[in-house]
DNA sequence: CGTCTATTTGAATGTACTCAAAAGCGGTGG
DNA sequence: CCACCGCTTTTGAGTACATTCAAATAGACG
């Protein structure tokens, strides 16, 4: 199993000495994933904390209405958004479907649970992830609110340089929180405006 | 200095021995502050983490054009919303100010370090506080896209029972991201609903 | 009382959505 | 290899939601 990456993420914020690396290692289930692949259901329990080692993926919300709202995308390197994975809800709310295909390492709850008891570099380790992630939702909370729908698709794009590729219109336009139909709009006149140049 | 309403609150998550709450307590600070008060700008270096003893608070963000952005209101038994206060960044991009008098308790940047040095459960509070706050702005992302305007502002006010006496629509509506004007408008249409029953 | 700001109201406008239909595209089976 | 199917994307017309601008009214404070 390749856990470099994961290991070389968790580093960044906790260098873990060989006993810590062990341990974690011990705790991870490889994962591997196909195109399309619906990997977690609305509904599901949730068991595990999911970090991408290759691929792309998104986790998305379905309301009453039966619409989907794409919450997060995931790719290479990556924490999966799915947090709900953590808390005292036996079930997720969310599901997150592959876009490629690719590799998941899981962490179990009970795993995450342990490592926090017995190795206080992983409460500093997720104290500190999570604090990042209300910084980052902070400042996209204030975006939604500050642009329009073109300068977000622009922010998104500068964001996520890779992903177009990879996702299809109608799940960007989720995401931005806009209709296909609008995105599809958006883009031919950013596409106008690109060929006056 | 009442620290009775700081400690249940922490209480909650991670029960705290003798030891623990004195050392807690010896760092905090009492800092009243009176109706309309800037108590955070804009720019400022970010030190405290703020904790609202009593009263009521936002935290807002001004953008380019001077626009004010209201991210957060806080109330009573409340943290407040600032949470730069804690990041590497030497200045908080965000300002707040006071709706009512009241008392914030302030934990300094360098207290909080020493707190998790000191004592893991410190780091598992803040790593569950931190954790909550993400799957609350989850969940507010999920509204802002599938909820309209009025929704939005009957949310608030289940949300903030008691808030909207203190805060201007003003406030309101930026928190809510339309305009005072359009937040009348919705007013007067809820009004004219309610008359018919 | 006068001044300043917040709120209300209305008209005109812009942004984004709905619905419907057409065009494009990828995969599947004959 | 081509025809067909299902799904995504594009396009257009009409509509709804929300904004801008301007002016009137109401409230708060010195």
């Amino acid at each position: 199993m390749d856990s470099s990456k994961i290991l070389a993420k968790v580093n960044q914020i906790a260098a873990l000495d060989q006993d810590e690396t062990e341990f974690f290692e011990s705790l991870l289930i490889q994962r591997p994933f196909r195109q399309g692949e619906l990997i977690v259901k609305s509904g599901d329990p949730a068991r595990y904390m999911m970090f991408v080692n290759d691929g792309y993926l998104m986790t998305y919300y379905t309301d009453k209405e039966g619409n989907d709202h794409v919450v997060q995308f995931a790719a290479t390197e990556w924490w999966c958004g799915d947090l709900y994975s953590l808390s005292q809800s036996p079930t997720t709310p969310y599901a997150t479907k592959a876009l490629t295909d690719g590799e998941l390492l899981l962490l179990p709850r009970a795993g995450h649970l342990q490592l926090l008891e017995k190795y206080i570099k992983f409460e500093k380790y997720f104290r500190i992830f999570f604090f990042n992630g209300i910084i980052r939702h902070q400042s996209r909370f204030v975006e939604n609110h500050t642009m329009t729908a073109e300068e977000r698709y622009q922010t998104f794009q500068a964001t996520y340089p890779n992903l177009e590729q990879y996702v299809s219109q109608k799940h960007i336009a989720s995401f931005l929180g806009i209709t296909p139909e609008f995105l599809s709009k958006i883009r031919k006149r950013l596409f106008q405006k690109a060929a006056l140049t």
